[in-house]
DNA sequence: CCTTGTGAAGCTGTTCACAGCC
DNA sequence: GGCTGTGAACAGCTTCACAAGG
Protein backbone atom coordinates (compact mmCIF):
# COMPACT_ATOMS: atom_id res chain seq x y z
CA UNK A 1 0.00 0.00 0.00
CA UNK A 2 1.48 3.78 -1.43
CA UNK A 3 -0.05 6.56 0.60
CA UNK A 4 -0.30 9.47 -1.34
CA UNK A 5 0.50 13.02 -0.38
CA UNK A 6 -2.65 14.27 -0.61
CA UNK A 7 -4.16 11.30 1.65
CA UNK A 8 -5.11 13.15 4.72
CA UNK A 9 -5.86 9.76 6.37
CA UNK A 10 -2.13 9.55 6.98
CA UNK A 11 -1.02 12.69 8.26
CA UNK A 12 -0.62 13.06 11.85
CA UNK A 13 -3.42 15.31 13.94
CA UNK A 14 -1.53 17.61 16.63
CA UNK A 15 -1.92 15.94 20.13
CA UNK A 16 -4.05 18.74 21.19
CA UNK A 17 -6.66 18.67 18.22
CA UNK A 18 -6.87 15.15 18.47
CA UNK A 19 -8.01 15.62 22.26
CA UNK A 20 -10.88 18.00 21.28
CA UNK A 21 -12.54 15.63 18.24
CA UNK A 22 -14.25 13.88 20.70
CA UNK A 23 -16.21 16.80 22.18
CA UNK A 24 -16.64 17.78 18.92
CA UNK A 25 -18.07 14.51 18.09
CA UNK A 26 -20.47 14.76 20.90
CA UNK A 27 -21.77 18.42 20.82
CA UNK A 28 -22.71 17.55 16.72
CA UNK A 29 -24.56 14.37 18.07
CA UNK A 30 -26.39 16.60 19.88
CA UNK A 31 -26.77 18.88 17.09
CA UNK A 32 -28.24 15.98 15.34
CA UNK A 33 -30.46 14.90 18.01
CA UNK A 34 -32.08 18.31 17.91
CA UNK A 35 -32.41 18.17 14.07
CA UNK A 36 -30.29 20.65 13.48
CA UNK A 37 -28.95 19.80 9.65
CA UNK A 38 -26.24 22.33 9.38
CA UNK A 39 -24.06 24.53 11.72
CA UNK A 40 -21.50 27.37 11.43
CA UNK A 41 -18.19 27.25 13.26
CA UNK A 42 -19.10 29.54 15.69
CA UNK A 43 -22.48 27.83 16.82
CA UNK A 44 -20.70 24.45 16.83
CA UNK A 45 -17.63 25.84 19.08
CA UNK A 46 -19.96 27.86 21.40
CA UNK A 47 -21.56 24.75 21.74
CA UNK A 48 -18.37 22.94 22.53
CA UNK A 49 -16.70 25.22 24.88
CA UNK A 50 -13.86 26.37 22.43
CA UNK A 51 -12.87 29.93 20.48
CA UNK A 52 -14.47 29.31 16.98
CA UNK A 53 -10.95 30.03 15.44
CA UNK A 54 -9.01 26.81 16.83
CA UNK A 55 -12.55 24.80 15.92
CA UNK A 56 -11.51 25.94 12.59
CA UNK A 57 -7.77 24.81 12.56
CA UNK A 58 -8.97 21.52 13.89
CA UNK A 59 -11.35 20.77 11.14
CA UNK A 60 -8.51 22.19 9.23
CA UNK A 61 -6.21 19.09 9.67
CA UNK A 62 -9.00 16.48 8.92
CA UNK A 63 -9.54 18.42 5.21
CA UNK A 64 -12.13 20.61 3.99
CA UNK A 65 -15.56 19.59 4.93
CA UNK A 66 -17.13 22.98 5.47
CA UNK A 67 -18.64 25.44 2.61
CA UNK A 68 -17.77 29.28 3.03
CA UNK A 69 -20.67 31.51 3.38
CA UNK A 70 -22.46 28.48 5.03
CA UNK A 71 -20.67 26.36 7.45
CA UNK A 72 -21.00 22.38 8.04
CA UNK A 73 -23.34 20.12 7.43
CA UNK A 74 -23.99 18.19 10.85
CA UNK A 75 -24.21 14.63 9.71
CA UNK A 76 -21.29 14.76 7.26
CA UNK A 77 -18.83 16.22 9.67
CA UNK A 78 -19.79 13.77 12.03
CA UNK A 79 -19.00 11.05 9.87
CA UNK A 80 -15.53 13.05 8.62
CA UNK A 81 -14.58 13.01 12.22
CA UNK A 82 -15.68 9.60 13.33
CA UNK A 83 -13.54 8.16 10.56
CA UNK A 84 -10.66 10.49 11.34
CA UNK A 85 -10.43 9.43 15.01
CA UNK A 86 -11.33 5.64 13.48
CA UNK A 87 -14.32 5.19 15.69
CA UNK A 88 -15.59 3.30 13.07
CA UNK A 89 -14.73 0.10 14.18
CA UNK A 90 -16.12 -1.50 17.48
CA UNK A 91 -13.08 -1.92 19.99
CA UNK A 92 -13.07 -4.47 22.96
CA UNK A 93 -12.27 -3.15 26.43
CA UNK A 94 -10.48 -5.05 29.60
CA UNK A 95 -11.22 -3.46 33.09
CA UNK A 96 -8.95 -4.83 35.32
CA UNK A 97 -9.71 -4.52 38.74
CA UNK A 98 -13.56 -4.41 39.66
CA UNK A 99 -13.84 -2.00 42.80
CA UNK A 100 -16.42 0.60 42.54
CA UNK A 101 -13.89 2.25 40.02
CA UNK A 102 -14.03 -0.49 37.76
CA UNK A 103 -18.00 -1.53 38.12
CA UNK A 104 -18.57 2.39 37.40
CA UNK A 105 -17.03 1.56 34.27
CA UNK A 106 -18.09 -1.60 33.78
CA UNK A 107 -21.64 0.03 33.69
CA UNK A 108 -20.78 3.26 31.90
CA UNK A 109 -23.55 3.50 29.07
CA UNK A 110 -21.27 6.14 27.27
CA UNK A 111 -18.98 3.88 26.22
CA UNK A 112 -20.55 1.53 24.17
CA UNK A 113 -21.84 4.95 22.10
CA UNK A 114 -18.53 5.55 21.39
CA UNK A 115 -17.83 2.36 19.94
CA UNK A 116 -16.19 0.60 22.36
CA UNK A 117 -17.26 -2.72 24.54
CA UNK A 118 -16.65 -3.60 27.98
CA UNK A 119 -15.81 -7.27 27.09
CA UNK A 120 -13.18 -9.06 29.87
CA UNK A 121 -13.66 -8.33 34.05
CA UNK A 122 -10.61 -9.12 36.07
CA UNK A 123 -9.99 -8.93 39.74
CA UNK A 124 -7.21 -10.56 41.87
CA UNK A 125 -9.76 -10.95 45.05
CA UNK A 126 -10.90 -14.60 45.32
CA UNK A 127 -14.23 -13.14 46.34
CA UNK A 128 -15.35 -11.43 43.08
CA UNK A 129 -13.65 -14.18 40.90
CA UNK A 130 -16.51 -15.99 39.85
CA UNK A 131 -19.34 -13.26 40.22
CA UNK A 132 -20.83 -11.79 36.95
CA UNK A 133 -20.70 -7.85 36.95
CA UNK A 134 -22.93 -6.31 34.03
CA UNK A 135 -23.51 -9.50 32.51
CA UNK A 136 -19.41 -10.05 32.34
CA UNK A 137 -18.29 -12.90 34.67
CA UNK A 138 -15.27 -11.82 36.24
CA UNK A 139 -11.92 -13.72 35.68
CA UNK A 140 -9.23 -14.28 37.85
CA UNK A 141 -5.93 -11.98 36.84
CA UNK A 142 -3.76 -14.49 36.68
CA UNK A 143 -5.61 -15.72 33.02
CA UNK A 144 -5.26 -12.21 31.80
CA UNK A 145 -3.40 -13.68 28.30
CA UNK A 146 -6.44 -16.17 28.30
CA UNK A 147 -8.96 -13.51 28.74
CA UNK A 148 -7.20 -10.91 25.88
CA UNK A 149 -7.01 -13.27 23.74
CA UNK A 150 -10.99 -15.00 24.18
CA UNK A 151 -11.88 -11.32 23.68
CA UNK A 152 -9.63 -9.49 21.09
CA UNK A 153 -9.10 -6.72 23.78
CA UNK A 154 -7.66 -4.08 22.03
CA UNK A 155 -7.63 -1.47 25.70
CA UNK A 156 -6.90 -2.20 29.08
CA UNK A 157 -8.28 0.10 31.87
CA UNK A 158 -6.25 0.06 34.94
CA UNK A 159 -8.59 0.46 38.41
CA UNK A 160 -6.71 -2.12 40.27
CA UNK A 161 -4.62 -0.60 43.34
CA UNK A 162 -1.63 1.18 42.62
CA UNK A 163 0.28 -1.30 44.44
CA UNK A 164 -0.98 -4.34 42.09
CA UNK A 165 -0.80 -1.99 38.76
CA UNK A 166 2.61 -2.57 37.35
CA UNK A 167 2.03 -6.28 37.57
CA UNK A 168 -1.05 -6.38 35.54
CA UNK A 169 0.16 -4.18 33.28
CA UNK A 170 3.19 -6.35 32.49
CA UNK A 171 0.58 -9.18 32.13
CA UNK A 172 -0.94 -6.88 29.88
CA UNK A 173 1.70 -6.19 27.63
CA UNK A 174 3.07 -9.82 27.51
CA UNK A 175 -0.74 -10.54 25.86
CA UNK A 176 -0.10 -8.16 23.46
CA UNK A 177 -2.20 -4.65 24.86
CA UNK A 178 -0.51 -1.52 23.60
CA UNK A 179 -3.12 1.00 24.86
CA UNK A 180 -3.75 1.59 28.47
CA UNK A 181 -5.68 3.64 30.47
CA UNK A 182 -4.43 3.96 34.07
CA UNK A 183 -6.38 5.07 36.99
CA UNK A 184 -3.81 4.07 39.47
CA UNK A 185 -1.99 6.48 40.68
CA UNK A 186 1.67 5.30 39.93
CA UNK A 187 3.98 5.50 37.21
CA UNK A 188 3.65 2.64 34.91
CA UNK A 189 6.67 1.60 33.18
CA UNK A 190 6.04 -0.10 29.34
CA UNK A 191 8.10 -0.74 26.42
CA UNK A 192 8.30 2.03 23.65
CA UNK A 193 5.81 0.72 21.64
CA UNK A 194 2.62 1.04 24.45
CA UNK A 195 0.81 3.79 24.90
CA UNK A 196 -0.40 4.98 28.10
CA UNK A 197 -2.66 7.54 29.72
CA UNK A 198 -3.47 8.38 32.88
CA UNK A 199 -6.52 9.50 34.83
CA UNK A 200 -5.48 10.78 38.36
CA UNK A 201 -8.08 12.07 40.97
CA UNK A 202 -6.06 13.22 43.35
CA UNK A 203 -4.21 15.37 41.56
CA UNK A 204 -7.06 16.72 39.55
CA UNK A 205 -8.19 18.23 43.12
CA UNK A 206 -4.95 19.52 44.33
CA UNK A 207 -4.84 21.72 40.64
CA UNK A 208 -8.08 23.23 41.90
CA UNK A 209 -7.10 23.23 45.42
CA UNK A 210 -4.08 25.79 43.85
CA UNK A 211 -6.05 27.78 42.18
CA UNK A 212 -8.45 28.15 45.21
CA UNK A 213 -5.65 29.54 47.63
CA UNK A 214 -4.31 31.69 45.14
CA UNK A 215 -7.45 33.67 44.29
CA UNK A 216 -7.80 34.16 47.91
CA UNK A 217 -4.36 35.42 48.44
CA UNK A 218 -4.65 37.57 45.56
CA UNK A 219 -7.71 38.76 46.87
CA UNK A 220 -5.75 39.36 50.48
CA UNK A 221 -3.24 41.70 48.68
CA UNK B 1 -0.99 42.78 53.80
CA UNK B 2 1.24 44.50 51.03
CA UNK B 3 3.07 41.50 49.03
CA UNK B 4 7.02 42.12 48.30
CA UNK B 5 8.51 41.70 44.89
CA UNK B 6 10.45 38.76 46.65
CA UNK B 7 7.60 37.06 47.93
CA UNK B 8 7.57 34.09 45.25
CA UNK B 9 4.18 32.58 46.76
CA UNK B 10 2.70 35.62 44.62
CA UNK B 11 3.91 34.72 41.77
CA UNK B 12 1.79 32.56 39.61
CA UNK B 13 3.32 29.15 38.79
CA UNK B 14 2.92 27.96 35.33
CA UNK B 15 -0.37 25.44 34.68
CA UNK B 16 2.15 22.72 33.27
CA UNK B 17 3.90 23.09 35.84
CA UNK B 18 0.73 22.98 39.00
CA UNK B 19 -0.07 20.18 37.07
CA UNK B 20 3.05 18.17 38.19
CA UNK B 21 3.82 19.46 41.82
CA UNK B 22 1.37 16.75 42.81
CA UNK B 23 3.37 14.33 41.36
CA UNK B 24 6.64 15.07 42.51
CA UNK B 25 4.89 15.31 46.46
CA UNK B 26 3.92 11.66 45.35
CA UNK B 27 7.68 10.30 44.48
CA UNK B 28 9.14 12.70 47.01
CA UNK B 29 6.55 10.92 49.89
CA UNK B 30 7.83 7.37 48.35
CA UNK B 31 11.63 8.63 49.24
CA UNK B 32 10.94 9.05 52.36
CA UNK B 33 9.10 6.05 52.67
CA UNK B 34 12.24 3.97 51.82
CA UNK B 35 14.04 6.50 54.08
CA UNK B 36 15.80 8.20 51.45
CA UNK B 37 16.65 11.66 52.78
CA UNK B 38 18.43 13.35 49.74
CA UNK B 39 17.80 13.45 46.24
CA UNK B 40 18.93 14.68 42.87
CA UNK B 41 16.93 16.01 40.08
CA UNK B 42 17.72 13.34 37.98
CA UNK B 43 16.80 10.43 40.83
CA UNK B 44 13.39 12.59 41.41
CA UNK B 45 12.76 12.90 37.76
CA UNK B 46 13.40 9.55 36.11
CA UNK B 47 11.50 8.33 39.81
CA UNK B 48 8.41 11.08 38.69
CA UNK B 49 8.57 10.55 34.64
CA UNK B 50 9.64 13.76 33.37
CA UNK B 51 13.04 15.30 31.87
CA UNK B 52 15.40 16.18 34.73
CA UNK B 53 15.65 19.88 33.19
CA UNK B 54 11.95 20.39 33.03
CA UNK B 55 11.62 19.25 36.96
CA UNK B 56 14.32 21.85 37.66
CA UNK B 57 12.84 24.85 36.10
CA UNK B 58 9.76 23.53 37.54
CA UNK B 59 10.92 23.72 41.16
CA UNK B 60 12.88 26.89 40.29
CA UNK B 61 9.00 28.78 39.95
CA UNK B 62 8.92 28.37 43.94
CA UNK B 63 12.79 29.07 45.17
CA UNK B 64 15.38 27.56 45.11
CA UNK B 65 15.59 24.84 47.19
CA UNK B 66 18.50 22.66 46.47
CA UNK B 67 22.28 22.55 46.50
CA UNK B 68 24.55 23.02 43.74
CA UNK B 69 26.72 19.72 43.59
CA UNK B 70 24.32 17.75 45.80
CA UNK B 71 20.62 17.58 45.34
CA UNK B 72 17.73 17.95 47.40
CA UNK B 73 16.96 17.11 50.48
CA UNK B 74 13.55 14.71 50.57
CA UNK B 75 11.82 16.06 53.36
CA UNK B 76 12.55 19.62 53.25
CA UNK B 77 11.57 19.97 49.40
CA UNK B 78 8.32 18.24 49.98
CA UNK B 79 7.39 20.63 52.51
CA UNK B 80 8.12 23.61 50.02
CA UNK B 81 6.07 22.12 47.04
CA UNK B 82 3.02 21.14 49.85
CA UNK B 83 2.96 25.15 50.64
CA UNK B 84 3.35 26.01 47.21
CA UNK B 85 0.36 24.23 46.30
CA UNK B 86 -1.57 24.87 49.62
CA UNK B 87 -1.53 21.20 50.36
CA UNK B 88 -0.93 22.19 54.49
CA UNK B 89 -4.96 22.59 55.11
CA UNK B 90 -7.64 20.37 54.80
CA UNK B 91 -10.24 20.67 52.41
CA UNK B 92 -13.72 19.45 52.72
CA UNK B 93 -15.00 17.77 49.41
CA UNK B 94 -18.57 17.25 48.73
CA UNK B 95 -19.71 14.36 46.29
CA UNK B 96 -22.84 14.87 43.95
CA UNK B 97 -24.27 11.46 42.75
CA UNK B 98 -23.56 8.56 44.84
CA UNK B 99 -23.26 6.10 41.99
CA UNK B 100 -20.85 3.64 41.69
CA UNK B 101 -18.40 6.44 40.83
CA UNK B 102 -19.50 8.71 43.56
CA UNK B 103 -18.72 5.49 45.57
CA UNK B 104 -15.20 5.16 44.40
CA UNK B 105 -14.68 8.25 45.31
CA UNK B 106 -15.92 8.50 48.84
CA UNK B 107 -14.45 5.50 49.70
CA UNK B 108 -10.80 6.56 47.90
CA UNK B 109 -7.70 6.43 50.26
CA UNK B 110 -5.16 8.57 48.34
CA UNK B 111 -7.82 11.47 48.97
CA UNK B 112 -7.17 11.54 52.48
CA UNK B 113 -3.25 11.84 52.67
CA UNK B 114 -3.51 14.63 49.83
CA UNK B 115 -5.69 16.84 52.56
CA UNK B 116 -9.22 16.13 51.03
CA UNK B 117 -11.98 15.40 53.48
CA UNK B 118 -14.98 14.04 51.70
CA UNK B 119 -17.61 15.88 53.97
CA UNK B 120 -20.87 15.31 51.97
CA UNK B 121 -22.51 13.47 49.89
CA UNK B 122 -25.58 14.16 47.98
CA UNK B 123 -28.15 12.72 45.18
CA UNK B 124 -31.45 13.07 43.67
CA UNK B 125 -32.43 9.04 43.77
CA UNK B 126 -34.96 8.85 46.51
CA UNK B 127 -33.53 5.19 47.06
CA UNK B 128 -30.58 6.45 47.96
CA UNK B 129 -31.04 9.17 50.14
CA UNK B 130 -30.84 8.80 54.17
CA UNK B 131 -28.60 5.66 53.19
CA UNK B 132 -25.00 5.45 54.77
CA UNK B 133 -22.10 5.14 52.28
CA UNK B 134 -18.70 5.33 53.64
CA UNK B 135 -19.61 6.86 57.03
CA UNK B 136 -21.23 9.57 55.73
CA UNK B 137 -25.48 9.94 55.55
CA UNK B 138 -26.76 10.57 51.74
CA UNK B 139 -28.43 14.13 51.64
CA UNK B 140 -31.45 15.00 49.38
CA UNK B 141 -29.25 16.99 46.31
CA UNK B 142 -32.57 19.52 47.15
CA UNK B 143 -30.53 20.42 50.38
CA UNK B 144 -27.09 20.79 48.68
CA UNK B 145 -26.79 24.64 49.87
CA UNK B 146 -27.29 23.61 53.69
CA UNK B 147 -24.62 21.04 53.28
CA UNK B 148 -22.27 23.02 51.85
CA UNK B 149 -22.54 25.48 54.81
CA UNK B 150 -22.90 23.15 57.54
CA UNK B 151 -19.84 21.19 56.08
CA UNK B 152 -17.78 24.31 54.72
CA UNK B 153 -17.36 22.46 51.10
CA UNK B 154 -14.50 24.47 49.42
CA UNK B 155 -14.85 22.09 46.36
CA UNK B 156 -17.75 20.20 45.05
CA UNK B 157 -17.09 16.88 42.67
CA UNK B 158 -19.68 16.12 39.88
CA UNK B 159 -20.64 12.40 39.27
CA UNK B 160 -24.10 12.69 38.57
CA UNK B 161 -25.57 11.30 34.77
CA UNK B 162 -25.02 14.30 31.91
CA UNK B 163 -28.50 15.49 32.38
CA UNK B 164 -28.54 16.53 35.88
CA UNK B 165 -24.92 18.20 36.26
CA UNK B 166 -26.19 21.61 34.90
CA UNK B 167 -28.69 22.11 37.49
CA UNK B 168 -26.18 20.66 40.25
CA UNK B 169 -24.08 23.27 39.58
CA UNK B 170 -26.18 26.00 39.27
CA UNK B 171 -27.23 25.02 42.87
CA UNK B 172 -23.76 24.22 43.91
CA UNK B 173 -22.42 28.33 42.33
CA UNK B 174 -25.60 29.57 44.29
CA UNK B 175 -24.04 28.38 48.11
CA UNK B 176 -20.73 29.61 46.81
CA UNK B 177 -18.71 26.92 45.56
CA UNK B 178 -16.21 27.86 43.42
CA UNK B 179 -14.19 24.86 42.31
CA UNK B 180 -15.79 22.02 40.47
CA UNK B 181 -14.42 18.47 39.67
CA UNK B 182 -16.62 17.77 36.34
CA UNK B 183 -17.02 13.33 35.72
CA UNK B 184 -20.41 14.33 34.12
CA UNK B 185 -19.66 14.46 30.23
CA UNK B 186 -20.89 17.64 29.41
CA UNK B 187 -20.26 21.08 29.16
CA UNK B 188 -21.10 23.11 31.96
CA UNK B 189 -21.11 27.14 32.13
CA UNK B 190 -20.67 28.50 35.52
CA UNK B 191 -19.98 32.41 36.03
CA UNK B 192 -16.12 33.76 35.43
CA UNK B 193 -15.35 33.21 39.03
CA UNK B 194 -15.47 29.74 39.23
CA UNK B 195 -13.04 26.88 38.06
CA UNK B 196 -14.14 24.09 36.56
CA UNK B 197 -11.99 20.98 35.42
CA UNK B 198 -13.10 18.09 33.53
CA UNK B 199 -12.48 14.17 33.45
CA UNK B 200 -13.82 12.53 30.71
CA UNK B 201 -12.98 8.70 30.62
CA UNK B 202 -14.40 8.48 27.38
CA UNK B 203 -12.36 10.91 25.91
CA UNK B 204 -9.39 9.36 26.84
CA UNK B 205 -10.20 5.89 25.20
CA UNK B 206 -10.77 7.69 22.17
CA UNK B 207 -7.82 9.12 22.31
CA UNK B 208 -6.15 5.76 22.91
CA UNK B 209 -7.82 4.21 19.78
CA UNK B 210 -6.95 7.15 17.18
CA UNK B 211 -3.33 6.19 18.23
CA UNK B 212 -3.56 2.90 17.96
CA UNK B 213 -5.24 2.85 14.44
CA UNK B 214 -2.57 5.54 13.67
CA UNK B 215 -0.03 2.85 14.15
CA UNK B 216 -1.59 0.17 13.03
CA UNK B 217 -2.15 1.92 9.69
CA UNK B 218 1.64 3.31 9.75
CA UNK B 219 3.14 -0.46 9.65
CA UNK B 220 0.40 -0.70 6.37
CA UNK B 221 1.79 1.80 4.57
C1' DC C 1 33.99 17.88 40.61
C1' DC C 2 29.24 17.55 40.59
C1' DT C 3 24.61 19.15 40.32
C1' DT C 4 21.63 23.08 40.45
C1' DG C 5 19.44 27.08 38.32
C1' DT C 6 18.61 29.47 34.07
C1' DG C 7 19.26 32.13 29.65
C1' DA C 8 18.38 30.94 24.99
C1' DA C 9 16.63 28.12 21.30
C1' DG C 10 13.13 25.37 19.54
C1' DC C 11 8.68 23.45 19.46
C1' DT C 12 3.66 23.15 20.05
C1' DG C 13 -0.52 25.21 20.43
C1' DT C 14 -3.58 29.43 20.23
C1' DT C 15 -5.39 33.48 18.35
C1' DC C 16 -5.78 37.01 15.02
C1' DA C 17 -7.13 38.82 10.83
C1' DC C 18 -7.98 38.41 6.25
C1' DA C 19 -7.83 36.23 1.64
C1' DG C 20 -10.55 32.91 -0.74
C1' DC C 21 -14.73 31.09 -2.09
C1' DC C 22 -19.59 29.88 -2.16
C1' DG D 1 -22.54 39.12 2.18
C1' DG D 2 -20.89 35.79 5.05
C1' DC D 3 -18.32 32.03 6.64
C1' DT D 4 -14.48 28.96 5.89
C1' DG D 5 -9.58 27.94 5.66
C1' DT D 6 -5.02 29.57 6.73
C1' DG D 7 -0.63 32.38 6.91
C1' DA D 8 1.44 34.99 10.39
C1' DA D 9 2.01 36.72 14.98
C1' DC D 10 1.96 35.39 19.52
C1' DA D 11 2.08 32.83 23.88
C1' DG D 12 3.43 28.99 26.58
C1' DC D 13 6.07 24.92 27.35
C1' DT D 14 10.13 21.93 26.72
C1' DT D 15 14.76 21.02 26.09
C1' DC D 16 19.45 22.18 25.68
C1' DA D 17 23.69 23.55 27.32
C1' DC D 18 26.35 25.93 30.35
C1' DA D 19 27.52 29.36 33.93
C1' DA D 20 27.16 29.55 38.93
C1' DG D 21 28.33 27.80 43.13
C1' DG D 22 28.44 24.50 46.98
Amino acid sequence: MTILPTDLSSVDIPDATVARLPVYLRTLAAFADRKISTCSSLELAEAAGVNPAKLRKDLSHLGSYGVRGVGYEVEYLRYQIAQAIGQTQNRNVLIAGVGHLGQALAGYRGFTTRGFTVAGLVDADSARIGTVVEGLTVHDIADINDVVDAQSISIAVITTPAEAAQRVVDGLVTAGVTSILNFAPTLLSVPEHVDVRKVDMSIELQILAYHQQRRTKVVDA
